[in-house]
DNA sequence: GTAATATAGCTTTTT
DNA sequence: GCTATATTAC
């Protein structure tokens, strides 16, 4: 008990990182140091249960909370943080997957494919079966899919479970789609769950193997666990049963990712010699904030009896601001950051971030801001991996690394146009079928055969063969350069004229550089590891506080995060709550949304509603959000009249105008 | 057979 | 506002 980072913890915390042998679910509130109890039972486990850093498991929800907790832990176990292993279920279950494929001696990478190549097969997938798009939206296919994999389920188990009316088509789509996967050495994201789950259902001395290697498995985010998560969780806590889950149900915003609060709820039933812990404490924000939180969350029916309190007391009062439309709001935030910064010294952009339910509404705000030159920065949205050129990049060498990958070799064989169409293509396919080759295989076959009359085909091919066997002899960026300049793809975009051309290349550009870059810290990483980065990479993950910027970010990707001061935009009926979640009865997750927004907040909150808002061609009227009225008033001010300095601003704004 | 151009369709949240 | 698709042009 004589450990450093043990001292600054509260009794129930202290005993929750002290914790002994056996299963433990602690119920941490919004602010109740939950990261500083997790790192701290890992640092007493290390140092003072003498536990091997390599034998503990901890699953978080994102990549960075994972690098937050080893960064944390660095001054207590230093460099034997990197032995731990830590990070999302994602990343755990692909390090399984490729650390068994290689101890069975297979050499070949797999592909992680993303939900637009996930679309792109289910697509394919379809057309082959002849399936109508009215019958089975692809939409629909790809949901029901995942929801199956999300609780473990095989495409037998989807046919009897789904309620969808088309249900056996579904479960047919399911089956052949999975076919195609294992032939591209291919898996989705719920496949880096379940497939470990299948191995060690079929393998029982792999299981055993990481059995024995974990002694203690830790569950952060517990509330946002699917049924498969939650199953590999319990498979490998084992007999040790040393499973300690944190998590709060009153911050569970995922359940349209197959998340079931179940997982907490029934850890008593699964572990009945659990201890449960509750951390009520919140050290966050004001009394303020926390008792509006409060008053929104006490209307979900279902919860389990928590109450957070804090010593903070009072605070400034939550503050409500009707805004005339979506530029009011933006408005409203530059005038209040820049107060909010000339009243209180030392505070800067960084310390304030703007929350909002849906990722168009970043819009209004970038503008604004870049009129006003208030430095911001976009957590998620357009993503950079996501823009259209960086995912023609990637494409080439995801096809190049693993030639198996026919849905990536499909995307790029005629980007840039090189006279590869319909013809040939039906050509390849019909030798692909016929001696159960890939894509690229028959082409292939069919140059060696003198099959494509076409010269553009053999010439693709060769540059192809010849770029596959430069991948290990050069840096990566060299050779993703490289890759650019043979296909001809930087050529395309440099020899159009178009505005957006410019800003491809340098899109493409700003690969080859984070490419480099990455390699200058990770000098013996693979391409393969590389791609397999990208596509488990989630916002948050590139989120850095160390520019003093204004953060903009969806509630969900704030989650897990704190600032002194939180804007929350779009306070309206039908976009928060979301119409969607009205109309699919889910509006208590939408509210649990609404509480963990609140709770980002340090010191001041303000919730911002517009009372017109353009979305499209129209423009919709909508009433204030009900989660306003929930607020118990004696914690929210509700339209403030406007503090001293705005004036001074008007009046400069008039000297602009009149050019002085 | 392939490429360039116009049109429709969609934007809840993301590992 | 952006991309996949359908249509027309070469």
């Amino acid at each position: 008990m004589h450990e450093v980072f043990l001292k600054s913890l509260n009794k129930l915390q202290l005993e929750a990182a002290t914790f002994g042998a056996g299963p433990l679910l602690v119920l941490a509130g919004a602010g109740s140091g939950k990261t500083k109890v997790l790192t701290s039972r890992i640092a007493h486990l290390i140092l003072n249960g003498k536990m091997e850093p390599k034998k503990i498991l901890a699953a978080t929800f994102t990549n960075k909370a994972a690098r937050e907790i080893k960064e944390r832990l660095v001054p207590f176990i230093g460099e034997r943080t990197e032995e731990l292993w830590a990070g999302t279920f994602h990343t755990i279950g692909l390090r399984v997957l490729r650390e068994e494929k290689k101890a069975a001696g297979d050499a070949a990478e797999l592909t992680i494919y993303d939900e637009e190549e996930q679309d792109l097969l289910i697509r394919l997938v379809m057309s082959e079966m002849s399936i109508n798009e009215r019958d089975v939206p692809y939409k629909a296919a790809r949901f029901e899919i995942n929801m199956a994999k999300n609780s473990d389920l095989g495409p037998e188990d989807l046919a009897c479970k789904s309620k969808h009316l088309f249900a056996d088509v579904i479960a047919a789509i399911y089956r052949e789609y999975e076919k195609r996967l294992a032939a591209m050495n291919a898996l989705d994201f719920g496949d880096l769950i379940c497939k470990p789950l299948k191995l060690f259902r079929q393998r029982p001395e792999v299981l055993e193997k990481y059995r024995e290697r974990f002694d203690h498995i830790l569950v952060d985010e517990y509330q946002d666990t699917n049924g498969s998560q939650y199953r590999l969780t319990k498979t490998l806590a084992g007999k040790k049963r040393n499973l300690f889950a944190v998590g709060d149900p009153d911050q569970s915003i995922y359940g349209w990712r197959g998340a079931t609060i179940e997982n907490i709820l029934n850890f008593k039933a699964d572990y009945p010699e659990a201890r449960i812990i509750k951390l009520e404490q919140n050290y966050r924000s004001t009394g303020n904030i926390l008792s509006a939180a409060n008053s929104v969350i006490k209307n979900n029916g279902e919860r389990l009896e928590k109450t957070l309190w804090t010593d903070n007391l009072g605070g400034e009062p939550v503050h409500y601001e009707e805004c005339l439309n979506e530029y009011g709001e933006a408005r409203f935030v530059v005038d209040r950051v820049r107060n909010l910064m000339a009243m209180n010294p030392g505070t800067g952009y960084r310390d304030f971030t703007v929350l909002y339910r849906t990722n168009t509404q970043s819009r209004p705000f970038e503008e604004m801001f870049f009129e006003e030159g208030v430095p911001y920065t976009i957590v998620g949205g357009y993503r950079f991996f996501d823009r259209k050129e960086i995912k023609d990049a990637l494409a080439y060498l995801k096809a190049l690394r693993n030639p198996d990958d026919s849905l990536n070799f499909l995307r790029i064989i005629n980007v840039p146009p090189r006279g590869i169409g319909r013809a040939a293509l039906e050509k390849a396919h019909s030798i692909a079928r016929a001696e159960n080759l890939s894509l690229y295989g028959a082409f292939r076959r069919g140059v060696e055969d003198g099959v494509f009359k076409n010269e553009s085909v053999r010439e693709f091919i060769g540059t192809f063969e010849n770029l596959r066997s430069e991948i290990s002899v050069r840096p990566l960026h060299e050779f993703t350069r490289r890759v650019l300049d043979l296909t001809g793809y930087l050529d395309m975009w440099a020899e159009k004229k178009t505005e957006d051309a410019a800003e491809r290349i340098k899109g493409l550009d700003g690969l080859v550089a984070a490419i480099k870059n990455y390699e200058a810290g990770n000098p013996k990483a693979t391409l393969a590891d590389y791609l397999n980065l990208v596509s488990l990479m989630s916002d948050a993950d590139s989120y850095e506080d160390k520019y003093n910027r204004v953060t903009l970010m969806t509630i969900h990707s704030a989650k897990g995060l704190e600032f002194p001061y939180v804007f929350m935009a779009g306070m309206e009926e039908g976009l928060f709550p979301h119409k969607r979640s009205i109309d699919g009865e889910t509006v208590e997750e939408e509210r649990r949304l609404c509480y963990v927004g609140m709770t980002r907040a340090r010191k001041e909150l303000y919730l911002l509603s517009a009372k017109q808002r353009a979305s499209g061609k129209e423009t919709n009227t909508a009433a204030p959000s009900r989660f306003l009225k929930e607020i118990d008033p004696a914690f929210i001010r509700v339209k403030e009249p406007p503090p001293e300095g705005r004036a001074e601003d008007h009046i400069a704004k008039i000297r602009k105008l009149l050019g002085s």
